[in-house]
DNA sequence: TATGAATGAGCTTTCATTCAT
DNA sequence: AATGAATGAAAGCTCATTCAT
């Protein structure tokens, strides 16, 4: 068998941008292959052909897109900063993407809330990933004293998740304005104040 | 006609709260009308004789238990408490209703990132009596310094919303094991620290 | 609940008439729940609600009727008789079927053998019923002499099934010009011929 | 173009073997081309390539098989042989290649059913020219007074060929335990007994 | 010849909603 | 008020067939 062409390539990943906007426009359930193909350009049965099913489209983009989220916060969490400044740096990346990429990030966190659902989130490999990775950096925080008084470390990681959620759907879809800055000094302040570094 | 006899309105409530169950346990997409009904031990008719169809039965049980939650948060911002004794009282006041009526207040979190999906949940009249109060408390609280530094009242609702959504659901649907102590003071500790009321 | 009324029990004989008809025309696989339900002239969501699936509609029909042949064909075994005359009359009746039912007939006689394909034709409960009738009728006939020579018991239920099989779908379906009296005839011939009772 | 190489003639042949293989296992239905491919190790489009449709292969399959048994058929009875023997050698013939090649006859047999529910199975060329054959040597035998007392020779090509279907299928797929001598002595009793000749 | 990606018609099944009783 | 049979639109998935390479 040949290796798979760029063609063949790029056709797949036009399908996964496609679910992406649809599944970002009209959510899960109300989601039809056949909307799919057609934002695609692809034959229905193509979305068989690379995916399976509909719900295994729909893990694939949740999958890769938790993946790189996941990453991203480990690579931060490596990296040679304070924690409060690691936060920072991992908040900025989520709204920063969801400007770029709102329907990316809405797709991930709206089914993020359907697999809370299902009891089936916080034990998703990749998010389990983020949960851990948050989870130790902020008991490193606790142990330096860097955190507000009374926030526990494991409390926090998915305090942090869920108010990134709500603030993001809340600016994508909802259109309340909140600002970003407004919201990443909010988040923030879940940290210590003693590292009060110049917010703007 | 006759005014609604006793009977009658202990149908209404019997469909009502076996549809929370069931909205509980399967979510609204899976829920069918004929499991509402066998739930409730009526017939599969009555469910539309009284509620009209689906989504309108979700919609009540959504309103009323936002109402209900609305009043409290309103009536708790109405009293004579400092701004985190205030918040203090309504974070006890969800996380107690959450472990006493878990299946109600699964329901209207669920229910309620399905319709922030749909642009349709900071919009609902009773959610945004919510932020609406909390807003103008955490306002209160800002003038009189009394947020942690860097937290901004307006997105301080949307931030909380989300973390108890977040924080809930993980302990109801995933199971994760937070405590409710801890949650409370992590949520808590958005608010300024000078005012360090003893947690217990 | 209600019982059953009587137009309900005969919605679901109309469905089941007109499956019978439609199998027989179409075969399984080429038959359509839209065939049924139009041939029957209801909805296409009531056979679904009378049977479940298209699979257990075809297993009613083929319980039904194997049930109906298994008691004429224990009746007849019960009755009193010469082995010969036992075989005659099941013949009588089975063939007499063919050109009363030509329909429900054809039906499980072609899905007894869609069922042979998959190894669950001699182990239906009803067709197991009848094979083990008629292999005692010939055990006990065998012991009195009756049958032909080297007929051997254990065997001839089946090889009478199929050659009855054989017989009425080639007269029914392939219409080949076949005389019940010698179809009879030639499968009596299978027993002695000692008892040469006058054949017409 | 060039003479079919012998690698193109091994290709046919190993896509037909593999045809008959899947069609004996899953049915007609239930057999997907590309299962058929991949049990033949090729390329999908090749089927398609050499045989143009499944049905088409199927036919195929059918035909070569029982062109094969017809010539065997048409063999013997022009042999020189009491009609006794002939009926004897083919019954041996079907049954000993119901053991050597069971996927083969299971596949001739059931599609044998298959298209006698359309009414194409007596009319098929070859299986015309076995029933022809047979019917000439039943009545060959009928005149020479060598049949049972009331068998018909008109109608025991297809008693005969019913019986032998049924007989197999039950012992290949039915698993029933069935002994080859018995099946053989049991039809031969259709045949007069006054020629006993010793069974082994 | 050979490959396997691409196509899309067709089918089963589900279930919200209606309605006659 | 209460019942549950009846309706039929809708959608996921399969797979024979085609076709560009």
């Amino acid at each position: 068998m040949p290796d798979p062409s760029p063609d063949s390539a790029a056709r797949r990943t036009r399908i996964l941008d496609a679910a992406v906007r649809v599944f970002a426009t009209r959510g899960h359930t109300a989601t039809r292959i056949a909307d799919i193909a057609q934002e695609a350009g692809v034959a229905y049965g193509l979305v068989y052909h690379y995916f399976g099913s509909k719900d295994a489209l729909l893990d694939t983009v949740f999958d890769e897109n938790w993946a790189t989220f996941a990453e991203v916060v480990e690579g931060v969490a490596a990296s040679d900063r304070s924690a409060r400044d690691k936060v920072r740096v991992v908040l900025d990346y989520a709204l920063a993407s969801a400007e770029t990429y709102p329907e990316r990030v809405q797709v991930i966190l709206l089914e993020y809330g359907r697999r809370a659902r299902l009891g089936q989130a916080l034990t998703h490999a990749h998010v389990a990933r983020v949960v851990a990775t948050l989870r130790a950096l902020f008991q490193g925080a606790a142990a330096r004293g860097e955190l507000a008084p009374g926030a526990v470390p494991e409390v926090l990681p998915v305090v942090l998740l869920g108010a990134l959620q709500s603030v993001i759907v809340a600016m994508l879809v909802d259109r309340e304005p909140l600002e970003a800055a407004a919201v990443r000094s909010t988040i923030l302040s879940l940290l210590s104040v003693s590292d009060a570094s110049p917010e703007e």
